[in-house]
DNA sequence: GCTTGATTTGACCAAGTGGTCAAAGGCACG
DNA sequence: CGTGCCTTTGACCACTTGGTCAAATCAAGC
């Protein structure tokens, strides 16, 4: 599935700038919410100079979508059998939540799609999320069988560790409003190491 | 801001009949997303026969956004000084689960609104829903003062409980995939138990 | 059955939208 | 300078969409 790699210095140029712009207006809008003629406006594009390097509106997002995919699960894939479990599982909520502070359109546009029904990666979902989860489900139950962290559904565990890092990217309109626009990351940060550490410590 | 009442029998029935459909496509498709026509439609009405009982299609979007702000944070303000703490945040925990469950179109188009910048709704957040966990947090310090729980951000701890609960219906897609079909709510509701009972019993 | 007001609808419209196309500009290389 | 290819664009099109309107239908009281 390797797309058509792009040959010139300036199509490649063109081409990230445009994922650039889909990006910022699809995080926005969301993909019926996002025009084309926004996206080429971001991109500093004519729409039909646009869509000479990628063949239609959805070509971009389905591009977007599943680049991203890879990305968001990375910090997942890191968590291994070989370190000491507590600390690990630390590490991913931290991963997780930097993700959350530094990517937050990429988090929006994830979250914007599983909210419609997830029309365009149910077949990702079904096939490598959900083995990428069970692979690690069965870390943590191992780690559980040996005594390292409490006994819980790891399942759940690592569902709690999306909703509550994405919550600041995704929610953030309300987070802030409630703050009153008080930076919240570094309470969130010590908060979930507090939470996960009373959760899970032996 | 009362609405002005329908008259007759009929009209109170097609204006909630309308809103219900609203709910369902709206909930689906976001507000950009959905036409008059698919709620004309799921209403079993004709799109003029629509409008002329709500002026616009924002009308109805709106009408159910500030409904549905009241209902969702319902169980917020029955969080109250009186009860146990930890049973009293428990039971809210166990509450938000229910409505995550029962009323999962509420949540989605809630957070749909919220992922878009909540530009419709910025200044209840900025207002009743401040002051109200404002409120709340407040009681939270009074149980931790008083030794009642231990020592938590009482804001990141009332987010967590809401990314936490509503996770289970915005998600539910991302959920269900990884879950292979499998009912999440009752293992949710004795992870959660779990998790905060562990966070906040002294 | 007739009148009056509420309800319903088919036909229509203006604006916005995704996408096309032929022609024009630019650019590297002989 | 010229040629061939890559890039850019203005004009355009078909279709969707939110919303209007005048005319038709209906329902209740007289």
């Amino acid at each position: 599935m390797t797309k058509s790699a792009p040959r010139t210095r300036i199509q490649e140029k063109n081409r990230s700038t445009i994922l650039e712009a889909g990006l910022d207006v699809f995080s926005q809008f969301g993909f019926r919410g996002s025009t084309v003629d926004q996206i080429a406006e971001a991109a500093g594009l004519s729409k039909p100079n646009l869509l000479y390097y990628f063949p239609s509106k959805e070509a971009i997002y389905l591009e977007l979508l599943s680049s991203l995919l890879d990305t968001w699960l990375d910090p997942l894939r890191a968590l291994n059998d070989d370190g000491k479990a507590l600390p690990e599982i630390l590490d991913y909520v931290r991963r997780k939540l930097d993700m959350a502070r530094d990517y937050p359109r990429e988090s929006r546009l994830f979250a914007g799609e599983i909210l419609q029904g997830a029309p365009r990666i149910e077949d990702a979902l079904k096939g490598d999320l959900k083995t990428l989860v069970d692979e690690k489900a069965e870390v943590i139950r191992h780690w559980i069988a040996a005594g390292k962290i409490k006994e819980v559904d790891p399942y759940h565990l690592i569902f709690s560790i999306w909703a509550l890092t994405q919550h600041y990217a995704d929610f953030d309109t309300q987070v802030n409003a409630v703050l009153g626009g008080q930076d919240p990351f570094p309470g969130a940060e010590h908060y979930l190491e507090q939470l996960f550490t009373s959760l899970l410590k032996p």
